[in-house]
DNA sequence: TTGACAACATACCGAGTAGTATGTTCTTTG
DNA sequence: CAAAGAACATACTACTCGGTATGTTGTCAA
């Protein structure tokens, strides 16, 4: 199963166009946005796109598995991390979060991709794709799962279903995906501060052994 | 400041109208759902639609605004529990999740809506609804943040900055809407048991002491 | 009985929108 | 230098969608 860094967009043009898209698709959501949107972006128009692009959809795909490839490359240094498997959390946690805010317009993407694969994607075609991306995208969330399953064998971790957990904790740590907004000059430290915040939650959550009485 | 439910819906005819569009806004989501489409759920035509709501923006919000009301009845009861802090949150909590999953059409279009807020909304006019509907919202989720914070005061609960806590947990609470599907039959003890699991693990966020060393 | 109004259905319009077919310019290669 | 193809722009088509204007039917009060 082949993961990490695909090809990372080789053409520059191909990128260029890419960029104008997440930012599109963003702000205004896949079906809102028009490809003379993302044209209009660019300062160019439809011919320039569907020269690179064979369809909307596949122009979706492509910016959602060019974010994909991104993260991955992100957490790539701490995958093997040697030592306990709560510690090798931390460390993946902590750089999906803060890539969850500098690269805030395709982490945005690949949520209504995922989040269109879940409604379901009309034609057979499209649903193929979409089908791949999401595969992509869960051997991803396997890494994680994969690492708090661990992390529960060492006895470090405490939850029954591990499901419901890797659900509840990826939602924690994307949430800032949708109410974070850059501050030019204080970014870079502000970013650590959240991250650090809302992984120690997500920790506290993982780690705790406090039951509810109901 | 006015809170709980406003008027639940009157008309019959409406609310069916509601109901429908619900459905189908959670299927495709705002912008991809056509009015049509609602009105072919219905086995009417848009005749009957454009009667009750003079756009389909104001669809939109009726149906944001039935969930919400709906949601501030299911939570109504603990409100105001005397006793810790920490309790009263667990109880909310508990309500506010099973009923993400009990109504969970609903709520992904009360999601939706905040989603829409976060993005620029386009005509002005818009921009109003929108505004005052998630105002409404951001007074149902302060019912939350008060009671974390004076939690903190009480020394159950322990977090730095409120704002990311209450974003963190109520993505964590808000989760199943995205993945739970239900199952004929075994649905109540189903539900039941999910909530209880993402509670605890909000709760034990919440709580919990744990510092990371980083 | 009859008007008046509610509760729709039908028909239609104008404004986009995905996609295509074709032109145009620039670059590369033999 | 010529020819071919890459990298776009332009122009157009078929179609969808929000909204409106108007027609139709049932109900109910005077």
């Amino acid at each position: 199963m082949m993961l990490g860094a695909r090809e990372v967009v080789s053409d520059s043009s191909t990128a260029e166009i890419l960029l104008a898209a997440a930012d599109c698709f963003m702000e205004r959501g896949y079906t809102a946005t028009s490809v003379d949107d993302v044209a209009r972006r660019l300062g160019a128009t439809k011919g320039r796109i569907y020269h690179h692009f064979p369809s909307k959809a596949d122009l979706f795909a492509g910016v959602f598995e060019y974010g994909m490839d991104l993260i991955c490359v992100v957490i790539e240094p701490y995958r093997n991390m040697p030592g306990p498997a709560a510690e090798r959390w931390t460390q993946l946690a902590l750089a999906h979060t803060k890539h969850m805010m500098r690269a805030k317009t395709l982490a945005r993407v690949v949520w209504e991709g995922v989040e269109m694969h879940l409604r379901g994607a009309r034609t057979p075609e499209q649903r193929l794709v979409l089908d791949g991306l999401v595969k992509y995208r869960n051997s991803y969330s396997n890494i994680f799962r994969e690492t708090i399953v661990q992390a529960r064998e060492e006895g470090d971790f405490h939850f029954e279903d591990p499901a419901i957990t890797v659900q509840s904790m990826f939602m924690a740590l994307n949430a800032p995906i949708f109410w974070y907004v850059p501050r030019p000059g204080e970014d870079e430290e502000n970013i650590e501060s959240i991250a650090r915040q809302v992984v120690t939650f997500v920790y506290r959550g993982l780690t705790g052994k406090g039951e509810l009485d109901l």
